[in-house]
DNA sequence: CACCAGTTCTGCGAAATCCGCAAGTCTTGG
DNA sequence: CCAAGACTTGCGGATTTCGCAGAACTGGTG
């Protein structure tokens, strides 16, 4: 079913991971397809997992915890917000005037602030706000965000409609 | 350590889910409970969730194993896409003569496409692109987006910083 | 080339978890 | 009052997780 990943352990292969300049660790190819295999189910058992890429049960247990305390996945439970009672989002553009990442630090530590991006183009930051109503999203952007010092305009894109909301990079 | 949900037997605690007038099904206490505890670790033991919120171990499986199917919640490893050699990012703010939605529809369907959402501002549609390089980038949006007919303007927000991006709805 | 240190992988048992199933309780709705 | 749905308890058996010791590989060093 799962396409095997020839383990030709040559090179690249060792080392799952190591520190490259940026800080960010470099994946190999097996994790890599570990972390496909638990894309599509984040409850796979760790035996499947490593007959699909060619590595002991043990080893890719190893491997999945190293992932997860190095922080480059996490495996959690994903819904639609409006399910679960958060009727209105949106994504506010915000202009700046001075630096830029302390502003998105302070939106960062905000609770119902999902998504924090700091942009090229004629936003500076994108931030999604997920809120339970009108009433709270109209104060978490006009008193909580606008009020910032250095926050110089804000535009506000009010969510109709998830059309959709993927969590499958990789997989393609 | 997590604070027991009290399983007072009445009213809104029985039926799981019901089907609502839009279809989406409505969730209730204890189930955004199980939610809430899958939602801080993906993997937790069903018996460890059952102790949380105050339900047996089969209970819990049960209702997992229904909300999975149901499609209210995915359990899935999210990754931060630079890590996994994702280079290039960007939010993309479409304009649309005629049917919004058609469009969306189309968009959902690529797979370099992964967020789409209308809404009301400035823009009809807001949509996340994720690509390896710039020259993939630079296809999806005016090879692939620009050219869909219906499709006034784009405008486009690469991304610089990704600050934060949380699973945890309901966990405040 | 030999050796060492560090890391990763494998191969186990032992413990814990998952899973299906059956019987009984409780509540709601027709 | 009966039927349907949801939950609980209890139970084995299959599966999975977990910890650990030993083997294997890599990179650096004298």
């Amino acid at each position: 079913m799962h396409s095997e990943v020839v383990a030709s352990r040559s090179a690249d292969q060792r080392d799952s991971s190591r520190e490259s300049r940026n800080g960010t660790p470099t994946l190999d190819a097996v994790s890599l397809a570990i972390i496909q295999q638990l894309q599509e189910d984040g409850r796979r058992p760790y035996a499947a997992i490593g007959k699909a890429v060619g590595l002991s049960e043990a080893a890719v247990r190893q491997r999945v915890q190293k992932l997860l305390d190095q922080g480059v996945m996490q495996i959690v439970a994903v819904t639609d917000p409006l399910t679960v009672g958060f009727r209105r989002q949106a994504m506010v553009g915000i202009n700046v005037e001075g630096d830029v990442e302390s502003i998105a630090d302070v939106l960062t530590g905000m609770s119902e602030v999902e998504y924090v991006v700091m942009t090229a183009g004629s936003f500076d930051i994108l931030a999604e706000i997920v809120c339970e109503d009108d009433d709270h999203l109209l104060d978490v952007i006009n008193k909580r965000i606008r009020a910032l010092p250095g926050v110089r305009s804000t535009e506000s894109f009010v969510y109709l409609k998830l059309k959709k909301q993927t969590y499958m990079w990789g997989t393609r």
